[in-house]
DNA sequence: GTTCTTACTGACACTAATGTATATAACTTT
DNA sequence: AAAGTTATATACATTAGTGTCAGTAAGAAC
């Protein structure tokens, strides 16, 4: 009846994108269904459907679903990374702390990078990250920042380091964790939520400067 | 040759449990891919054979894959809700906000329980949780808890409403965060690693407690 | 134009996982 | 002890999802 191989009938314009938009296209779709449906919702055909091409073609352009979901990694903590430095890098404003907690917390839920982040901690329990990228040694370094600023700044006492990584930690873990859990238990309904989460937002980061500036207090009992 | 469906050669020796242990033995074994393996470990044939039974079984208890997932669900936040509560009823001691962390963070980590909710969290990006088990209230009854308890220390002033309950939920929050993250932002190796990480909930602890009851200090610009 | 590279496609093979159908055996009840 | 209940088993059907293969066409280089 119809030739399979040939359908000359119609002719099948193709649209032939260069190697590396077509990455980014398909990199976008995959975080985006990521990001809406479950983990489970990484499916090639799915994602080739929604940039309009053909499943194979993500194999052939990333090796394999695995290779996908490593560049997926690879960009997203990329893309966190450049954030954090840049606010510190040019942060002196006395409210950082809040911008910093602000620009992350934008990073993870928008971006859906926190949904990304814990499905790669559920995937590889007690594995090191994707190739290269050293997750301490960035605490480390934010930690080391943030240290010198608050050093810089009259009239404060800066804590010790690990008083400082501590924070830092406590900001990213907390950071990731309201972008997953918050909308569970905030009891707040759809119109106020996004304010009620700024505020709890701002209320953290106070407690975060006032926890790294603050005279130590042992006798807490 | 050989009569498939009754293999009368070898007497086939079956386990007959009650459905209530069966079910908890399959969850158990359920509990534990989670916890070791990513979200895709629990695979119907994998769990029956760490129970020793086969995979039929399962789905003639929970109906279904799904069954069995919601009832991991149910299960894991009963055990939270459980803990938490008993904590706050008898916490009159000065050092309770440690002791509930420490509690939480057991339940999270040694239960798999962190690694449930983030993947429940995943599968379900705006859903209701479990059959009738809500979070916010939960919240909500904490904080009343620990805003009476901090209402009768003498001089010490409680905090609005809200600031108690953003108390909560980054209690909550930071634990689960941590529980997920932990080992990836620790910069400790091995041995001292657990050490570190419970000078990091204490730190917490005192931060939250500082938070929750010392004077408001709006003038922090 | 002609040639060359490679992004892209349709059809198919393969695997693995859930769920169904039917039978059996371990307890309980009488 | 006989009958009834149901937890459990084996074998199979079904589906779905990844990856392979050989060929097509879009744009670049000449």
């Amino acid at each position: 009846m119809k030739p399979p191989t040939t359908p000359s009938g119609n002719p099948p314009r193709r649209r032939r994108r260069s190697a590396e938009i077509a990455r980014k296209e398909i990199l976008d779709a995959a975080q985006k269904r990521l990001s809406e449906g479950g983990p489970e919702a990484i499916r090639l055909q799915e994602i080739a459907r929604d940039v309009g091409i053909a499943h194979p073609t993500i194999i052939h352009h990333f090796g394999s679903r695995d290779g996908l979901i490593r560049a997926l990694d690879a960009r997203a903590v990329e893309a966190l990374t450049r954030d954090v430095v840049a606010v510190l890098k040019r942060g002196e404003s006395p409210t950082a702390e809040v911008e910093l907690i602000e620009r992350v917390a934008e990073t993870m839920e928008e971006q859906g990078l926190a949904r990304l982040i814990a499905w790669w901690a559920l995937r590889e329990p007690g594995a090191d990250p994707a190739q290269g990228i050293d997750p301490p040694s960035l605490v480390e370094n934010i930690s080391k920042l943030i240290a010198a600023r608050v050093g810089d700044e009259p009239g404060l006492v800066a804590r010790e380091h690990e008083t400082v990584s501590f924070a830092v930690r406590l900001a990213v873990i907390a950071t990731f964790g309201d972008a997953l859990l918050g909308d569970l238990l905030s009891p707040a309904e759809e119109p106020e939520r996004e304010a009620e989460r700024r505020r709890f937002r701002a209320w953290m980061a106070r407690l975060l400067r006032e926890g790294l500036t603050a005279p130590e207090d042992p006798s807490t009992s």
